[in-house]
DNA sequence: CTCCGTGCAAAAGGTTTGCACTGGT
DNA sequence: ACCAGTGCAAACCTTTTGCACGGAG
């Protein structure tokens, strides 16, 4: 994400603090910042090495409670896939998704044709939709050069 | 899903086994069997206590391994989704999820409308697409009345 | 000053691995 | 008979929880 969009979400971010009385604490924003900046979707332990080094003695706890918080507060997403653990996912817009089947790789993928897609009407038990994303599966360019 | 069509995937794993040359035993047959049967997406351990009345003495570890192997054989899928471990699911054909996110269940959605929808040309990093399904997120029935 | 948020340590899942034995081919 | 597949126990990894302290409002 470009440096002045990083800019404007943790502004967000603030506000956001403000309306719900929760508070601004330091490591909030750097592992907002740290999951806004990274270009794919990272673990908690891959945010939790991103920022060990901009907070003295963070622990794992933390990340692992802010991540949640963050969520919450809708800052951030959590992406959905199989294999290896929770990732987040600082795009909170539209988007959709390439899993690859083999290293389990989450790659975003803008594609503004699928954004406009016909919900279905009656969904099973009352189910609620309120957005959707289009999962592509196969496998992913490194994986293919492996063979 | 319905007993013949249940038989029908079972004669089919018999002969991908052969096919393979991966063994035909009791506990991949019945743990297929469960993962079939389900009308829902089970966690390892939901399968795991399907079939421990009819495996005696199975361990949990062979349920993991022998779903790892079902996976690899093509005989059922992972869901991808967030939450509470990895699950399963017997429907192999094209469909959709619906995914609460509240109690992070995954529900099964037949869309016919969005079983052809344009693939994107050009993926980034020479992605190869196999396969797509939509995720529609919100709040399922049960948890709408829970409030 | 208050009390929410943090850090630590320990517990709680869920999943994987090494090794010896068993059952399918 | 051979060896892939299984069972057991222990290791591993990720995530959660209880409690005391510290910093934001």
């Amino acid at each position: 994400m470009r440096r002045d969009q990083i800019q404007a979400r943790l502004a967000e971010f603030d506000a956001a603090c403000l309306r719900q009385g929760t508070r601004r604490t330091t490591q909030r924003r750097i592992i907002l910042e740290a999951v806004l900046s990274s270009e794919d979707h990272p673990t908690s332990d891959e945010v939790y090495q991103a920022v060990r080094p901009r907070i003295a003695g963070v622990s794992r706890t933390t990340v692992y409670r802010v991540l949640k918080t963050l969520v919450e507060l809708g800052a951030v997403r959590q992406v959905h896939h199989s294999g290896g653990g929770v990732r987040f996912d600082g795009n909170t817009s539209r988007h959709h998704h390439l899993v690859c089947t083999r290293c389990n790789r989450v790659i975003d993928l803008e594609a503004p044709s699928l954004n406009q897609l016909p919900l279905p009407q009656a969904s099973p038990g009352g189910f609620e939709i309120q957005d959707y994303s289009v999962h592509f599966v196969g496998t992913c360019g490194a994986c293919r050069k492996r063979g």
